[in-house]
DNA sequence: CCGTATCCTGCCGGATACTG
DNA sequence: CAGTATCCGGCAGGATACGG
């Protein structure tokens, strides 16, 4: 048996394979944080914007297309004045949310064995490199 | 109550958080497959390479001493010649994997309808903007 | 308020060559 | 085999201004 495929039609381990740019759309560095805030709630533009801080504009409004482009986010217009928009995961993006969320929260967790490692290799590389 | 950093140390949706960071060495373009491919089992440097289909030299050593330097991946390299270095999970890099694993295997699974939705979308956008 | 268009910079990451 | 060093092109992504 093949460990690495396994009998998946689509193996992220491939490079011409479509499911590695929805993983990265998924697991990018605005991706992964949108998701989880859409996690708590739908909700609008600007508040998306405070949750996730420190995004731009343009960077959420990308993100978002992607999202919404690959099936994981609704988006919800009413052509009020002044325009309000909402956010929402669909049934597909909260079972990816869900995953993504067990392992944001368990990375928070440990994080302070991380920063324990960190230190560790630190003086261990200061030592042998000497600079 | 505040649902967005619950009372957690570490918040990854803040701009300053460290865990941001170990996020993005996790879930990024060659970590999250690296973990992916040492999920197997650990192996040297250059099977590395082929199961991470795609990835360069420069990159898989950079992410490599990332994860490791965050404690996820423990080196092991043998003084002999021609030299060999097998690198695998940390017990924390395990667990880690794990999570990371459940959901590369959900986007894998979920594929076909991530493809749906795209072609969905892409028709209205074609429909509305005509250009 | 909710975005898109434009410009610009930094760094991501590929190719290549070299060391031990 | 297992990397590091160097170069450099392309695009991610920030700032700003503007349109609906």
């Amino acid at each position: 048996m093949e460990s690495t495929a396994g009998d998946l039609a689509y193996d992220v381990f491939s490079r011409a394979c479509p499911s590695r740019g929805t993983l990265e759309h998924v697991t990018g560095r605005w991706g992964s944080l949108t998701l989880g805030a859409l996690h708590e709630g739908g909700c609008r533009f600007n508040e998306l914007r405070r949750r996730v801080d420190g995004v731009s504009e343009r960077m959420l409004s990308q993100t978002l297309h992607a999202l919404e482009r690959d099936g994981l986010v609704h988006r919800e217009a009413q052509p009020t004045n002044p325009p309000r928009v909402d956010y929402e995961l669909t049934p597909l993006g909260r079972e990816v949310a869900d995953r993504l969320l067990a392992l944001i929260r368990f990375v928070e967790g440990r994080m302070d064995d991380v920063l324990a490692a960190r230190a560790r290799y630190d003086t261990a590389a200061g030592a042998r490199g000497g600079r």
